[in-house]
DNA sequence: ACCTGAACACCGTTCAAGT
DNA sequence: ACCTGAACACCGTTCAAGT
């Protein structure tokens, strides 16, 4: 048990202990307190070493969103799929996976959003493509069921977005206090759905 | 004219100057490119004297964010008196003047946004306040004329404020071009009167 | 009252050198 | 292939000193 040398540590999984590091360090001590320097120095390595893995400070970053692009996909879609069939409660579901997730990582969601796409899209991390196709599959189901409004579903899908990162914005910044969220998502759902 | 010696230049108004300058470079090269020193460097001054006008940088920021609020709130205010009494032209006035200060300082509505309020809401700036309170004005008045959905006005607003904020970090953040704004806000003034 | 300039601790980035 | 450690330029903050 465990007589690999201590090198072994930093072998070849040195970029994902890194990334849990900073993870858990945008989490706790907000995206100012995320430093190569001490995320190096927490994983008992020099400062240059994670040079080899994140070209600079802002790759680091954007491997995060990846990473928590993925994670809210996974969580988004486990949410829709525990529920019933019905819609109004699916939707709701969904609504309040983002939420959740928003309120336990607000600095990785503002980091996930502020990560500017302004290029060609193939810079969209997978997990963002997953999101995005799972809202969109939500939507076009709603419409289906004719308890979404007509309409382009695209132009619905990025509305709907739009409303719950904005629900999830108020929370953490603190302007809405954490015990309106059930009563945000409530009058969410029921403006969408008629 | 301008005998005034140079000093005058650093007299009483060096806070204000700094003020400006900051917002111009925000909006110019973003907040990552927003340093004190850098600051005083424009402005003909040594580091340490932004110092007498902002006790650190979040101070500087803080203050930023206060003079974003009074604009914003001026611009929405006269965006919805220049409008006629049609209720739905002036919800989509209001939000549209949302949206275009959102496109023109986009990194100043982060800031603005993003500055926890997790404290006593004495803290809140002036502007802070007079927008939330027209955006309630809007809201009430748009129920009494039954074309908002009933409810808690509060609650209401609250949603509002949320959509708006969600749709202008949609754009910002290039996830939406911005021929799609008009598109965004029709959409979000249909889903909200009926 | 307001500003200067040196000082300190920290940071991101680069790069030669080690293994 | 991966990591170390010195180096450089930059930053925020503090503080004695000037006017």
């Amino acid at each position: 048990m465990g007589v690999t040398d201590h090198r072994a540590y930093h072998h070849g999984n040195l970029r994902a202990v890194l990334l849990a590091e900073a993870e858990r360090t945008l989490r706790e001590h907000g995206p100012d307190g995320l430093s190569l320097r001490e995320l190096a120095r927490l994983t008992g390595v020099s400062h240059g070493a994670p040079r080899r893995h994140f070209a600079d400070r802002q790759a680091l970053l954007d491997a995060l969103a990846a990473t928590g692009f993925a994670r809210l996909a996974d969580e988004m879609c486990a949410a829709i799929e525990e529920t019933g069939p019905d819609y109004r409660t699916r939707l709701r579901a969904a609504a309040a996976a983002f939420v959740r997730f928003a309120v336990h990582d607000g600095a990785l969601l503002d980091l996930m959003f502020a990560s500017k796409t302004d290029g060609h899209h193939s810079a969209l991390p997978e997990g963002a493509v997953r999101l995005f196709s799972a809202v969109g599959d939500l939507v076009r189901q709603g419409q289906q069921a004719q308890v979404l409004p007509r309409g382009d579903p695209e132009r619905l899908r990025l509305l709907l977005i739009a409303t719950l990162q904005g629900i999830a914005a108020l929370i953490t910044s603190g302007r809405a206090h954490a015990d309106q969220t059930d009563d945000l998502l409530d009058d969410a759902v029921e403006l969408f759905t008629r």
